[in-house]
DNA sequence: TTGAAAGCGCTAACAG
DNA sequence: CTGTTAGCGCTTTCAA
């Protein structure tokens, strides 16, 4: 493999010329930049990244911290954030963690190894003390679906979507309205609760315990998968007679996994249980569901955009942006006509 | 941030005993590395990565190189990629890419920018060129769901898989069974036509045109997904009389979107149509649809794993896997009885 | 406009 | 067992 000594010697010429033409950096004369340039091309030079970094104290590197991301609005954040890390030129390295403290770890790495130029966290909780460590080291980092108050962030209204969500069952008429939550570990698993119980208190209902239901699971995961939904639906369906007409489930995906328990069971959506979700995954057309509009995409180039500004230096306080939620009104919870043949 | 010389100093030693402790390495007398980690605890030093991989010559860390991954095949496969190689204390860059030529690009670039110690490609196409380059370089390259004489290579089997799932139909009775298919750039796509053709071949059919249909969107997408199949199956359904009654679809999304297009014609699967998928998506359950399942997380894990051992320097030739398919009946072919209310 | 030289922080070979 | 030293390949002064 060329290196730099090599190109600069096929070019007559002194490594720091080099350099200067790689960097396009001013100052050169154009007989020698062709020169050199020709001579990169003849060795299929490229410079060496790990020499870059070192030298220039900048990795070109983008980190990303997000939780083991099985889910689809992991995946479509993910994919808006790569993509929007290349077009600024920059690789995106991935880390994944689970909810518990191995997120610590990372975060620890990040911070001394110099890896990243920046990072991205995804729905994930920061400690004060963590976050006071970005801020001394002046390592940029922007919160993306969480929130701290030191640090930049970027979320999505999650309570208020939650209450809006709530709000439309009350609306419909619905007597008592569940709610099914991913883990509460998870940052918007909570938010969304506290959005669910504000709607509630503002149409005068009282919490109650038995119609509540937050993923036990004690695995690794947050909670916002088909077999929480499933199995939190029947918890709430045993309670027979008993039993909500109405549930706010925390995710579609939750949701679909609750509407499969409540077909399991012989009853029907929305004539039995009416169901509104959240995230508005591509399924949720499919199957019908009524839910919460998340913009993912707009979030994670949003996400890069910001943390580009702060790598390139520019520090000013406290960016903080919301992205609202939008009610997308389906079949599952009765609003619209019933649609009888969605599946086979 | 503190760097080797100031443990060094703190420890009352020399720079190479603490790189020393730092790598594990042997013959160092106990009290000293007590020092010396003290020194770093203190310090909370923590080794520079790009001068580690500068001075050694290797980065600790593995590409991907990923279609841009929207679907859900991806993102699990990402997801198993990430964990395993952080199992191997190894970091993961992510680079996606469109099915054009842009892959190109970033192959030339990993060739030459030592920015990884290897790579994994998945499902995407490499040429004899690229290939060579690998195998003068020694990069380290494994791929997924792709294949290529020279390269070791992990795939399912997309061939059988879709010969599986055509004969099924066939076996079923259905007289007419169409294909809907993805982008034929794609890899995976061209396979399962090739497996759909082998399988008339082999009940003594003709293969028809008019009942095949490949994604002819020009985007940059891999056609694997929800509008493409719902495009295809009205492309089909307007033949009218002549239309099939059954089809297989090459991945589930697809099928889903295939699924509604019947729907929305008022026709229902499996009466008028029946419908094989494939890539057991966790919805194809949800949905009955009748699917060929791919060990998505096995092939991640695996790939890491032998990707390892080359990085490692185990270099023996051709290491070729292929992954089986397996048939998963449900309800979408009228295989099984007929679920009535799987929806809303 | 350009060349020379001094690092960037670490590893590894070489003495001792 | 441990200290010293010579790179790793590049960027960036500093002179010229």
């Amino acid at each position: 493999m060329a290196n730099i000594y090599d190109v600069a010697k096929r070019a007559g010429v002194g490594i720091g010329t080099v350099s200067r033409v790689l960097n396009k950096s001013s100052h050169i004369s154009d007989p020698t930049r062709q020169k050199v340039l020709a001579a990169i091309k003849a060795l299929h030079y490229q410079p060496h990244t790990a020499a870059q970094s070192l030298a220039r104290r900048r990795t070109n590197t983008l980190g990303c911290v997000i939780p083991f991301f099985t889910g689809n609005f992991f995946a479509q954040l993910l994919c808006a954030v790569q993509k929007k890390t290349s077009e600024f030129g920059n690789d995106l390295v991935l880390y994944s963690v689970d909810l518990a403290n191995k997120k610590e770890t990372f975060l620890r790495r990040v911070l001394s190894e110099k890896r990243v130029d920046g990072l991205l966290l995804v729905s994930l909780e920061i400690t004060d003390e963590y976050a006071k460590r970005f801020l001394r080291q002046k390592l940029p980092i922007v919160l993306v679906d969480s929130f701290h108050d030191q640090l930049d962030s970027i979320k999505v209204d999650n309570d208020e979507g939650a209450h809006t969500a709530t709000t439309h069952l009350i609306k419909l008429g619905y007597d008592k309205v569940a709610m099914i939550d991913g883990q509460l570990k998870s940052v918007p698993a909570r938010l969304r609760l506290e959005g669910y119980k504000r709607a509630l208190a503002d149409h005068g209902r009282a919490f109650e315990e038995r119609y509540f239901v937050a993923c036990d699971f004690t695995d690794e995961a947050d909670g916002f998968n088909r077999e929480a939904g499933y199995s939190g639906m029947l918890q709430l369906l045993d309670l027979g007679s008993q039993r909500p007409r109405a549930v706010f489930v925390s995710s579609d995906i939750q949701a679909i996994g609750a509407m499969e328990a409540i077909r399991d069971r012989g009853l029907k959506v929305p004539d039995d249980v009416a169901v509104v979700g959240f995230d508005d995954i591509e399924l949720a057309q499919y199957v019908g569901l009524t839910t919460m509009r998340q913009p993912i995409l707009e979030m994670g180039e949003l996400a890069v955009d910001r943390l580009m500004e702060l790598v390139r230096g520019k520090r000013e306080k406290d960016f903080k942006h919301r992205f609202a939620t939008e009610l997308i009104i389906r079949e599952s919870c009765g609003a619209k006509r019933r649609l009888d043949h969605r599946l086979v």
